[in-house]
Order: structure tokens, then C-alpha cells, then sequence
DNA sequence: AATGTGACCAACCGCCTTTGT
DNA sequence: AACAAAGGCGGTTGGTCACAT
């Protein structure tokens, strides 16, 4: 059992601080300093707890404390510190002058949260979102799904798998759209590889996507083979001349299937890049830093391994973007 | 004018880490 | 090394205010 907390006593004071109760404050550690905590508020007279005493200096009383509102220098420091730093208040604190952890918080909470949001970056990988609307579609799937000869762990982990499988298909979309400055729709996709933009590992990896995809929509459990009515939430993907596009290429150009046209171009496997079947769900790292951190932490830390066989799609809440830009080579392609 | 709703933010809570004995 | 005290941190809560209905 822990210690106890130091607010356990009886009979000292909670909540919002009066001026004079500030005033007190203020005077005393101007007099004597704050050099312990636990015995300032019965010397300062003041009947309140330690903690609550120092929370009180440092997020408001302190003299060196900035008020008003962020500046855009200051805002964009933030969302910078926090793609690096994540959830560490107290360091982004650190660098940012005059501004405590605790104002810092609020206003990520209230304001920078959800600008990203609007501007279609997740603000924990601050990365392109993943269509949010297809988690809610999918999540609507398990009771609408007409499950036939699956059992029910089998069926999740197809729609699992599915579900990873259009995350990255979408994700790739976004990376092209990107790069080409253009919908899917018009890809180029010669012209991209003329251009040299698009690189063998990348090539590689779309056509096993593409296959991938193709298994989806011709499968037994897909909106269009199957019984299954898919929620109007979930996204089209707009794939399909993507689609069409890398395997009229590897026709044409190489007349080779998929396998070849990878090991063709980069002398490796194609399951080198190999993703996630029915059988084989994604291995999902931490999805922030601070998952990565609370991970660490001892005692607290819940296994996040894939294989739930009650929660089908808690590994969407991880689902990990490096693990998906790893396989695409997208760092390298950005770079 | 009364009520509901959402945004904001100060303060609290519980846990972890550091420090002292 | 083991334990307890104190400090620190991040998540959450709840009061207040502005605005909409």
C-alpha cells in the first residue's frame, strides 16, 4: 500500500485559493523560500496541504509566470516538443520560458488537440490520420456480420486483419496523393517511377498491398461478395485504379505476377514484405511515446500483445504507423 | 428570463521517482 | 539494501463563464 497522500488530514482546506490565502503565500516564500513543502503551510499560517501549496507557486503565484495567450511561435513550439517529447508537460515546460506544465496541457487539450485534428494529423503520431470513420465502420461490422462457417474469433480476426490491411492501403493513398500532388484517380504511376519518386521497395510493397486488397473485396466476408452489409460510414477507398494501375504495370512492362515483379526489381522476396493475413495479425508496437512510456513503467503496464480473442479491434486503438512506414520505406521516401 | 451546452482552466488525485536515513 | 518522506508528473475533475436555444 503506498504512503498515504499528504492532503489526508482532516480539516485542510480544498479548492480555489483566496487572495489572501495567495497573499500569505506569496509573503512567506518571498521571506523563508520553499524549501520544504510539507512544513510551509503550518509556518505561513495557511490551512492547506503542502502539494496544494506548491501547486499554487509554481502554476500561478510564481513570479517569472507568463499569462495571456500563446503566441504562434510559442504554439508551433509546442506541437513540435510534443511530435518528439509526446505527453512530457514538464519538459516541454522546460522550453518554453514562462510557461508552466499545467498551461501547457490545457491548451493542447483545448486548442492545439484539436486544430490537428481539423487539419487531419493525429495528435498523438502526429502523423496523416487514418480514416477514423472506418473504425467506427468496422466497429459496426461485428454485429451486422453475418458470420456463416467462421467462429467468432476467426471471423474478428479477419476483420482484424482487414482492417490493418485498409489502414495501410489508405495510408499509402494519403503518401501518393502527397507525393504526386494528385488523387489516386490520376496516379501516373509510370510517370512516378520515371521520375524516380517511387522506388523499388515501394513498387514492391504496392503490388502486394494491391493483391492484398483484391483478396478483400472478392472475399466471402467483403461488402461485395458476401452478405454483409457494410456501414455507409465506412470510406471508399478509391484504390481501385491504383489497383488497376500497378497490375497493368507489372503486366505490361514485365509480363510477371506479383512475386516476380518484386524479386525483378529488387532481387528480394516479395514476402519480405509480407502483411498481415487472417492468420497472422500485425505485431503492434506502442502507438505514442507515452504508451511506450507507461509500458516501461513497472506494475502498470498491460500486455498490448494482438491476440485478444475478447476485443478484436483493441489493437486498432495501438495501431502503430512506423510499423506501416517501415514497411513502405516511406522514411527513406521522404527523405 | 430560464435552461442547456460546451470551452476553458485551476486544482485535485494517484502514482512514480528521487532523496535521505 | 530497505524503507519512508517528499517532490514531481500526468490524467482527470469540477467550477465558471459565454453563448445558443
Amino acid at each position: 500500500m503506498g504512503r498515504s497522500p499528504c492532503c489526508d488530514e482532516v480539516g485542510l482546506k480544498k479548492g480555489p485559493w483566496t487572495p489572501e490565502e495567495d497573499k500569505k503565500l506569496m509573503e512567506f516564500i518571498h521571506k523563508h523560500g520553499h524549501e520544504s513543502w510539507r512544513r510551509l503551510p503550518k509556518l505561513a499560517g495557511l490551512n492547506r496541504c503542502g502539494k496544494s501549496c506548491r501547486l499554487r507557486w509554481t502554476n500561478y503565484l510564481r513570479p517569472d509566470i507568463k499569462r495571456g495567450k500563446f503566441s504562434q511561435e510559442e504554439e508551433k513550439l509546442i506541437i513540435d516538443l510534443h511530435s518528439v517529447l509526446g505527453n512530457k508537460w514538464s519538459a516541454m515546460a522546460a522550453r518554453l520560458p514562462g510557461r508552466t506544465d499545467n498551461e501547457i496541457k490545457n491548451y493542447w487539450n483545448t486548442h492545439l488537440r484539436k486544430k490537428l485534428l481539423q487539419m487531419g494529423i493525429d495528435p498523438v503520431t502526429h502523423r496523416p490520420r487514418t480514416d477514423l470513420n472506418l473504425l467506427g465502420g468496422l466497429h459496426d461490422l461485428l454485429p451486422a456480420a453475418n458470420f456463416g462457417n467462421l467462429s467468432h474469433l476467426d471471423h474478428a480476426l479477419k476483420l482484424q486483419a482487414d482492417a490493418a490491411l485498409l489502414a495501410r492501403l489508405q495510408l499509402v493513398q494519403n503518401l501518393i496523393q502527397v507525393l504526386t500532388n494528385s488523387p489516386t484517380s490520376n496516379l501516373d504511376l509510370m510517370g512516378l517511377l520515371g521520375s524516380a519518386s517511387l522506388g523499388n521497395h515501394q513498387l514492391s510493397y504496392l503490388l502486394q498491398l494491391s493483391r492484398q486488397y483484391e483478396g478483400l473485396i472478392n472475399s466471402p466476408l467483403s461488402p461485395h461478395g458476401s452478405n454483409i452489409q457494410l456501414p455507409s460510414s465506412l470510406p471508399n477507398l478509391g484504390l481501385q485504379n491504383l489497383l488497376n494501375n500497378i497490375q497493368a504495370y507489372s503486366k505490361s512492362s514485365l509480363s510477371l505476377d506479383g512475386g516476380e515483379v518484386a524479386a525483378h526489381l529488387d532481387g528480394v522476396s516479395a514476402n519480405s514484405y509480407s502483411l498481415p493475413t487472417s492468420s497472422s495479425a500485425p505485431s503492434l508496437a506502442p502507438a505514442s511515446p507515452e504508451d511506450t512510456h507507461i509500458d516501461q513503467m513497472q506494475g502498470r503496464a498491460t500486455s498490448r500483445n494482438v491476440s485478444s480473442t475478447t476485443a478484436p479491434f483493441a489493437p486498432w486503438e495501438d495501431l502503430n504507423l512506423d510499423d506501416i512506414s517501415s514497411d513502405f520505406g516511406w522514411k527513406d521516401f521522404l527523405e
